[in-house]
DNA sequence: AGCACGCCGACT
DNA sequence: GTCGGCGTGCTC
């Protein structure tokens, strides 16, 4: 009865005195609440909403609204959120067209409201204060200051690091850091993916020492919670390193954000909200007052474009030790039978060259993009295609446990006896994976210690195992997908081969050729690098005289840009136009279709527009049912975003998406 | 996330 | 004419 008499007799709970603008966690705008006590903005607080109690973030005090509120249930920390973060939630609303209640979720971290035991360390972080510790400086040459000099020119920009692999980079991301630190700020360090970038984080941890906070993907909810506890209270400098989250770490006073290896696809998340990490990192350095550093030896060639028409290119062309030698790079043609006499995977060269370097007691890498045994499986009668049920895309054979999986969904099964539409008992495995070369080569070099790396290892053979492995001269041919271009350092590594480079090369996205020679140049980038006097590339392809081929091997990024600038202006794409994907799912293709043809009618009317016709998507059918898109191009990007507004909820709108699949 | 509201099809 | 399915939108 008590409860009834606080709660009234409209369900109104008590009203405080003063009220504020909250937005709480979720698919959400503002909200009006009422409260007692004064509250800073960005304070975070648990109010009612619905049936719920949720977590929100206070935005400004308000006057008495002309409707009933609801109060604020619970105050959560002594301190609020820097405004920085408010006003990069703000900006992702507007730029990406969420709910100001979706930023906030990106903000805040899953179970705020819970209470959690004090613990002071944990997976490497120290949760401590450190003081007003002092760190020599980091010896630079001559370019490196130059670029350090360039970097730190015009707070809240945003200037591109382009510096090829050995340029030193990483020193002058230390000085940066170094230099934030002596003005009492912190620095933002983003990485593509922790595990793959652990070099990166020991140097910082060996320079900087407890300073630094990593955040990565294997930290428990509590972990990360207290993480976030830790930095919003306290008031000395730190340097986060982490994943595309770490962006809104909630540090105090922040002097820096890098972005390292800013081509990646990490950096862009692909559900709602979606953004880009970049464009958001560049809008948080301009509020924030300091300094966007964006770094890459392969920038994206939008990127790269808008740098240098700003004059924001830092180029870091020198290589700062010139021990590393110039890697020996041969074409060789798939098509031509006779340079795979004796395999129909491996070339002649590359099994001379492996053969060679098993002889010398060095090592060989091996890429390959596709994983699993075999990538295809049909009946040999019928030639039905066995597919995953939920997917409807082909199902990859795992010949060492015999099953069929499906790479995007996880599906998996036995292989059938039979086919299951006519029962011919004979099915045929197709094309080839990682799995399949890697018994293909135990074959070929018994003796040889061969080791696979991909998405199929499991948890405890990560990429730390390996390195421990690869150290202890454990390994004498790795055969990997790209997981393995990145950031490794094989100590004995005299040979690399590509099996297939041209895969991806021809699909339907503006973006695909600029994925492969990423790639081309990540993977030549393995070798050369001063441990030993052997360097060679073997590039296997079917289509050994396409321009992007020639331009990785020549490291030639200059003619590379400009040959995919060309492209891109001719048929209109980014950086020269806009884009937005709109994809919707329905039960049918004709409802999805129907849908679409409704859209185009509708954006049709808008002449700044140019509007593809409606298609099916590449994964045309999952269980959401069918799939089908319409990309749309214009000069404004404003004309982009007025037309998404009002539109259907069921249209998924992707905004600036680095590639069409 | 959870619930109310409302539009359309099926049945009394 | 009414019941109830679920798709849509709101929650201060």
């Amino acid at each position: 009865m008590l409860f009834r008499f606080l709660v009234g007799f409209r369900g109104v709970v008590y009203n405080g005195s003063m009220f504020y603008e909250v937005v709480p966690e979720g698919k959400v705008g503002r909200l009006t609440y009422s409260f007692d006590d004064p509250l800073p903005n960005g304070q975070i607080v648990m109010v009612p909403l619905g049936k719920r109690v949720v977590p929100g973030v206070v935005i400004k005090k308000v006057a008495q609204p002309n409707f009933k509120t609801k109060s604020i249930v619970k105050v959560l920390y002594s301190k609020p959120l820097p405004k920085r973060l408010l006003d990069t939630a703000e900006f992702i609303r507007d730029y990406y067209l969420a709910m100001e209640g979706e930023a906030i979720n990106l903000i805040l971290p899953r179970g705020i409201e819970k209470k959690r035991r004090k613990t002071e360390r944990m997976f490497g972080n120290t949760l401590s204060e450190t003081g007003g510790k002092t760190f020599p400086d980091i010896p630079l040459n001559p370019h490196q200051k130059k670029a350090l000099k360039g970097l730190q020119e015009a707070p809240g920009a945003t200037k591109l690091l382009f510096g090829v692999t050995g340029s030193g980079k990483t020193n002058i991301y230390l000085q940066l850091a170094l230099n934030a630190l002596k003005q009492q700020k912190s620095t933002i360090l983003l990485v593509p993916e922790i595990a793959l970038t652990g070099q990166l984080v020991q140097v910082f941890a060996e320079v900087f020492g407890e300073k630094v906070i990593v955040i990565h993907s294997k930290q428990t909810e509590a972990e990360r919670h207290q993480i976030f506890n830790f930095l919003l209270e306290t008031t000395e400098p730190k340097i986060v390193i982490g994943p595309r989250s770490a962006l809104f770490a909630p540090v105090e006073d922040l002097g820096l954000i890098i972005i390292d290896e800013e081509h990646e696809g990490t950096y862009y998340q692909e559900n709602a909200p979606r953004y880009s990490a970049i464009r958001v990192a560049s809008a948080m350095a301009k509020l924030a007052g300091c300094n966007c550093v964006l770094g890459s030896a392969t920038p994206t060639v939008a990127d790269y474009y808008i740098a240098r028409e700003k004059g924001s290119l830092i180029p870091l062309t020198k290589k700062a030790k010139s021990t590393a030698i110039k890697p020996e790079i041969k074409i060789i043609d798939f098509k031509n039978r006779d340079a795979f006499s004796r395999n129909r995977y491996f070339s002649n060269d590359l099994l001379s060259a492996m053969r060679r370097n098993l002889e010398q007691g060095r090592q060989t890498l091996i890429f390959h993009n596709r994983r699993g045994s075999s990538p295809l499986t049909i009946c040999e009668n019928c030639g039905e295609e066995l597919m995953c049920p939920n997917c409807f895309l082909s199902l990859t054979l795992h010949a060492d446990t015999y099953d069929l999986e499906c790479h995007t969904c996880g599906f998996k099964m036995a292989v059938p006896k039979g086919c299951p539409k006519c029962g011919h008992p004979d099915l045929i495995h197709k094309g080839f994976g990682t799995k399949l070369l890697e018994s293909e080569l135990s074959h070929l070099f018994p003796s040889a210690k061969i080791k696979r790396f991909d998405a199929d290892n499991k948890k405890d053979e990560g990429l730390e195992s390996l390195y421990e492995a690869v150290k202890d001269g454990e390994v004498d041919i790795l055969v990997g997908t790209q997981g393995l271009a990145k950031g490794l350092d094989l100590p004995r590594l005299a040979t690399v081969g590509v099996v297939a480079a041209d895969t991806g090369l021809s699909l339907p996205d503006f973006a695909a050729e600029e994925r492969v020679f990423q790639l081309l140049t990540q993977v030549i980038g393995r070798v050369g690098r001063g441990h030993i006097d052997t360097a060679e590339v073997f590039i296997q392809t079917y289509r050994p005289e396409h321009p992007v081929l020639s331009f990785a091997v020549d490291e030639d990024y200059l003619g590379f840009s400009d040959y995919i600038l060309k492209q891109r202006r001719k048929g209109g794409f980014p950086p020269y136009k806009y884009v937005a994907k709109f994809s919707i799912s329905l039960k049918t293709e004709a409802l999805a279709l129907k849908k679409m043809r409704e859209l185009v009618a509708r954006l049709s009317q808008d002449n700044r527009l140019s509007i593809s016709p409606p298609m099916p998507a590449f994964h045309e059918r999952t269980n959401a049912g069918f799939t089908w898109e319409i990309i749309v191009r214009a000069s404004s990007r404003m004309a982009l975003i007025k037309i998404c507004d009002g539109l259907d909820k069921n249209f998924r709108i992707f905004l600036d998406p680095p590639g069409l699949l």
